[in-house]
DNA sequence: ATAATCAATCTGTATCTACTAATCATTTCG
DNA sequence: CGAAATGATTAGTAGATACAGATTGATTAT
């Protein structure tokens, strides 16, 4: 039994994280001082410092020489696939939903695009997500069989935190992933998706497609969701850190 | 005469990098080792370390502990309109243009999601981008006339590394910016954007619009292009880095 | 009351040090 | 000859220290 060993800035960065999400700091007030939290936490100023600049990079607290860090947002949101629709409705006060269409295992006939990115049989989960009961999302998550040993429909809550897609993945069949490559294509709805989503078919909408890799660049899941809505990205100055254009 | 003093890791990161570009270390190679390159620039390790970091958060190096930094990539890239469409282009070893529409000093009658943005007189310079002299982008950029005294014609070539919008407001008329928001959104070819795109009007499209916003939020242009094709990204695993899903 | 000054506070930068853990090439042993 | 052990190399983590530079608030002078 090697235990993993989490280095302690991580514990450090995890915790600060914690208490930021439980409103233990609030939006636009000072954190205590680099020496302040170092003593708190019983290490260096070196280490409180890696884990606060994990915390600005990622856009929660905001630095300011002079003066301190301050709670920038609580919810720092990347509109990617790889970012958590459920958390996102969330952060936005309103109600997510997961409406489980089919899940077939093996899929019998997966898509082109699915079959060159998986060399195995594939499952397909189709879900219709929601926001306060309207369909937004009509995703198909693809997956190799072999990673989802068990996958039942009881596995899909329709409704709470734990209907997100990538908890699931994650948590209960302990899968991981660290890369993705997503694309964004304008198309068309079809009668079927046009039904699903609640529209008129022919209606221009985004089709997003996102395969994800572990470590060794073998894919993990792949998406495939059709959307009306338009996508957004808050793109902060950190873009521009090292390529200035 | 107060001199901006350049960070000793930043002069370091910024020499590595042209290095990089010049191909000084070619991809897959092996760079120096910390200790040896903290040698070479004459700084401590902490130091190189911190430049070198930033080259892998970037995309253009990875490291492996035991191992050392490895060349990844000498052009990461970030598909969005905060990305240089010109550079883009040209690191896929294909030919981009800029054919120079039209330009309105002042616009007449911008659309109201511009003056929305803006609560002064704009600029539109109206250009399609193309990739090996195909149509690709149909782009309007919004600017406020008084940041852009002496807009003309011949400040927008054809041609070059030069026609790069971001550049030349940038280079050209001193502009910067440090975030900015982008959308996506599905839209049909009207008539007069499919004929510029060389596709049948109703072709379903994607509208990106882009503001961008200087350090004291202040709008600094807006960006609206139309394009048939799709957009890919591509996302390491820093997103995950603070935010697990 | 207002403005200028100053000191305390706090982050930014930088160095040196020490140890751990992964990697890789070499050597040794079966 | 091949596999296992070994040692050198290299990045990862962590600490103590020092000073520079920005900010803030209190004090003082006008």
């Amino acid at each position: 039994m090697n235990k993993p060993v989490t280095p302690k800035y991580m514990v450090v960065h995890d915790e600060i994280l914690k208490r930021l999400k439980s409103n233990h700091y609030s939006v636009g007030t000072r954190l205590p001082s680099e020496e302040s939290l170092a003593g708190t936490f019983k290490v260096s100023r070196v280490t409180i410092r890696k884990s606060l600049e994990m915390l600005v990079d990622a856009g929660y607290l905001a630095s300011r020489q002079g003066s301190g860090y301050h709670v920038d947002c609580l919810s720092p949101q990347r509109e990617t696939c790889l970012a958590s629709f459920t958390d996102a409705v969330l952060r936005k006060g309103r109600v997510p939903g997961a409406r489980l269409i089919s899940i077939d295992v093996p899929h019998p006939d997966p898509p082109a695009d699915v079959t060159e990115v998986f060399d195995a049989p594939v499952a397909r989960i189709h879900r219709l997500r929601t926001v306060d009961g309207e369909p937004e999302l009509l995703v198909s998550t693809w997956v190799p069989t072999i990673l989802v040993a068990g996958l039942a429909p009881d596995a899909f809550p329709e409704v709470g935190p734990d209907q997100s897609i990538l908890r699931i993945l994650s948590d209960r069949f302990n899968l991981a992933w660290s890369r993705a490559c997503e694309t964004v294509h304008p198309c068309a709805a079809s009668n079927d998706v046009a039904e699903h989503l609640g529209i008129e078919p022919g209606t221009p909408i985004l089709s997003v497609a996102c395969t994800a890799f572990d470590d060794t660049d073998l894919p993990v899941f792949h998406d495939q969701v059709f959307r009306a809505t338009p996508i957004v990205f808050n793109l902060s100055g950190s873009v521009r850190k090292t390529d200035p254009i």
